[in-house]
RNA sequence: GCCCUUGUAGCUCAACGGUAGAGCGCGCGGCUCAUAAUCGCUAGGUUACAGGUUCGAAUCCUGUCGAGGGCACCA
């Protein structure tokens, strides 16, 4: 039997589901199911991703064990993969499985028993360095320290003091030995890193140069992992972590899972991940991998993420991000499956907008697939008490049939079907689930217009016609049967539903596609009771339910947790050395503090100053250096990143206010000797700035109090 | 600044180098089995632009412009 292996991220449990996860597991879930449908040995994994700084502090700040909070959010994922009908998968992983404890250790210790591809020690120990605060005792990610203007070190966003450079003992994997094999790799299997586009990145990534990789943290700095084998003083971190639950939970290194089947499943592997962590699934997994002298999936695919519907990437603060609850409230998952599937391209970024949802689900299900069941399980009632007639027309019949518009066989329609499921099979396979379901659409109109033309409700009166009339509806429903079992992957629930009220009783998820074969549905079958399998949307009535609620939604947007903020499907932060993860800050550790006096005030020495010179500096994308006039000797050289919103010829003779005390700062190798001040605007693309001028003419050094 | 992808009808997307199509939306007409569904017809294009290769280019090559992304850089 032909194996399949699937998986999804597992997800990062410092944030609770969002489209982005649900999307990846909805991809996954279809593609599941239909390997299924065709008699592959198919297993499907999706989880969460439960170690790390990131939740330790999480949990701590909810008075919770790392246990307890991870318990929470897991089963949230769990909960709203059961609203969205996400029961394909066959684990739910969890890397704080006590099973996945022990693979990992024997996954570290069968890489560090193994030797690069040049002949080193793959794994080593080294120091890792970063900034680290005193008053934390802990080191701090990208998003947990900000590098103010003119400082050479961060400050911490809690204490807000300096940070210091520390450097903390790690093993590290030496990744930089395996540029050649991975290019080697890359460029041989084509499919092995898809879309192509997404391939070339990494790539050049790669010919860009590796830098070893630190896999461990002090265990004093990081409790809440797998103990590194042998050494009780540190903790495996990340990666090595997170990327081997891939084996770990099909039985690689441990008992306990030995019965899934890891050398079965590990001969076919797709991993399915959203664009953002590509490339730790390629150079890194990939490098794991080889170093344990295990095989390589067969396909890493990453997806585009979700943008609203005017192409905005989605965020809490924007209020533009999609409510899983309000959208399980008003449309089924049905409705919301087909939608992600047929509009997206995958591969591609997709705008996800409720006025094309809707209109999608009006057009494509209600008018189309669900008003072809409709009509023609309503007409075999009306017309033959429910039962399904034969669809074989006899040779002295032809003659009416023909004047009918029916072609008295049923050939053209048999390829047209079969035409059909090829293809739709060949795209499904080959991810462009879009074009899958538009063939699919096509025979739906097909079979309208079949219909309108052969004009049953005058059939009817006819003696001479009843096998014509027998001969159509007997070939809406024998196609409506074959849309059932290649949709079912896409719309379990619907296809369900159809299959029932066309009287059939077999398990539309055991019925393999590709042995379909026309006519085999029986003669006489009793249908079921019809009703509305995808009803209409008033599109008005919930449009207008949604801008009601998006109100609610951006008011408690401001005061909403830290918990669930990572915004666009990312299970990871970008940057590999520092953690993980896009925590938003603590806003509410200002408070009532947040006064300074007016002494604090004055530190800051804010004068007017005269643009003399202004211009780009070659090389530089965001960078303008100015030459300002303060009032002193020589005009001050300032840099500020302002190229992308100002021309600089136009700002020259411009009045504005600078920081004049800031503590200078090299930048493109530049000394900067203050700071411009301006407005932060905030609009849909992001920041923008809006230089700070007076209507007023002011003199040139003049102070502002 | 380096690299990658992309530009086709109002919108979303198709089209082995061989007559540019579909769905949605718009306009008109027909029908009544059906969820105001469905069927037909009409409208809409110098395939971003300029060159080149070819018997033949949306497709291949070069350049320009626009869009998106990766890296550097910046935060």
């Amino acid at each position: 039997m032909k194996t399949f292996y699937i998986t999804t991220p597992i997800y990062y449990a410092n944030s609770l589901p969002h489209l982005g996860h649900l999307y990846t597991t909805i991809v996954a879930d279809a593609i599941a199911k239909n390997k299924k449908q065709r008699g592959f040995d198919a297993y499907f994994l999706t989880g969460t991703d439960e170690h790390g700084i990131n939740i330790q502090r999480i949990a701590e700040q909810n008075d919770q064990t790392p246990k307890q909070y991870v318990d929470y959010v897991s089963d949230e994922f769990k909960r709203i993969y059961r609203q969205f009908g996400l029961n394909g998968f066959d684990v739910f992983m969890r890397t704080t499985e006590p099973f996945h404890y022990e693979a990992v250790q024997n996954l570290w210790r069968q890489i560090a028993a193994n030797r690069t591809p040049k002949g080193n020690e793959t794994i080593y120990k080294g120091f890792y360095e970063a900034w680290f605060c005193p008053n934390c005792a802990e080191f701090k990610t990208e998003a947990e320290y900000e590098l103010r203007a003119g400082e050479d070190a961060p400050r911490c966003l809690i204490h807000e003091r300096t940070l210091d450079r520390v450097a903390e003992e790690s093993y590290f994997f030496r990744l930089s030995d395996y540029s050649e094999f991975l290019l080697e790799t890359i460029e041989k299997h084509r499919n092995l890193i898809r879309p192509e586009a997404r391939r070339n990145e990494v790539v050049s990534f790669i010919k860009s140069g590796l830098q070893d990789l630190s896999i461990s943290r002090e265990k004093k700095s990081v409790y809440w992992g797998v103990p590194v084998p042998g050494d009780a003083n540190h903790t495996i971190y990340l990666w090595v972590d997170a990327l081997s639950n891939y084996i770990t939970a099909i039985g690689y290194g441990n008992e306990e899972r030995k019965s899934v089947g890891f050398e079965k499943y590990w001969s076919n592997v797709t991993h399915l991940v959203g664009k953002d962590i590509l490339r730790f699934h390629t150079i890194y997994w990939f490098s794991f991998l080889h170093a344990a002298n295990l095989k390589l999936p067969e396909t890493v695919f990453a997806h585009g993420l979700w943008l609203d519907s005017h192409g905005r990437k989605m965020s809490k603060t924007l209020g533009n991000a999609i409510d899983l609850e309000f959208l399980h409230r008003n449309f089924s998952t049905d409705v919301i499956r087909y939608f992600v599937l047929r509009e997206m391209v995958f591969g591609q970024d997709g705008k996800f907008g409720y006025e094309s949802l809707i209109e999608r689900t009006n057009a494509d299900l209600a008018s189309g697939l669900g008003n072809l069941s409709s009509r023609t399980l309503s007409m075999i009632n009306k017309y033959r008490d429910g039962a399904i007639p034969s669809g074989k027309i006899q040779e002295h019949n032809y003659i009416y049939a023909k004047r009918a518009g029916i072609s008295p066989d049923e050939q053209d329609l048999v390829s047209v079907l079969e035409h059909a499921r090829d293809e739709f099979l060949r795209r499904f396979d080959n991810y462009e689930f879009s074009l899958a379901l538009e063939i699919l659409w096509t025979v739906i109109a097909r079979i309208d217009k079949m219909i309108s033309d052969a004009k049953p409700w005058e059939l009817i009166k006819d003696e001479n016609q009843a096998e014509t009339l027998n001969a159509v509806l007997y070939r809406a429903t024998e196609t409506l049967r074959w849309l059932c079992v290649l949709l079912y992957p896409v719309m379990s629930e619907a296809t369900a539903k159809i299959y029932a009220q066309i009287g059939l009783s077999e398990d539309v998820s055991k019925t393999n596609p590709e042995n379909l074969s026309y006519a085999e549905l029986k003669v006489g079958t009793k249908i079921g009771e019809t009703e509305a399998v995808f009803p209409r949307i008033d599109k008005t009535k919930v449009m207008n339910e949604i801008k009601e609620q998006s109100k609610e939604t951006k008011s408690n947007a401001e005061i909403s947790n830290q918990t669930a903020s990572a915004p666009n499907g990312d299970s990871r932060a970008r940057n590999p050395t520092d953690v993980l993860i896009n925590t938003a800050p603590t806003e509410e550790a200002n408070g009532e503090d947040d006064f300074i006096t007016i002494d604090d005030f004055l530190k800051v020495e804010l004068r007017v100053g005269e643009i003399r010179v202004a211009e780009r500096i070659p090389k530089a994308d965001k960078l303008l250096r100015f030459e300002i006039d303060l009032g002193e000797e020589k005009p001050r050289q300032i840099l500020a990143g302002l190229a992308e919103y100002y021309e600089p010829e136009k700002l020259i003779g411009r009045k504005v206010v600078v920081v004049a005390n800031l503590k200078p700062r090299k930048m493109r190798g530049l000394e900067s000797q203050g700071m411009i001040c301006a407005a932060s605007l905030e609009n849909d693309e992001g920041e923008k700035p809006a230089l700070a001028t007076f209507i007023e003419n002011v003199d040139i050094g003049a102070r502002l109090k």
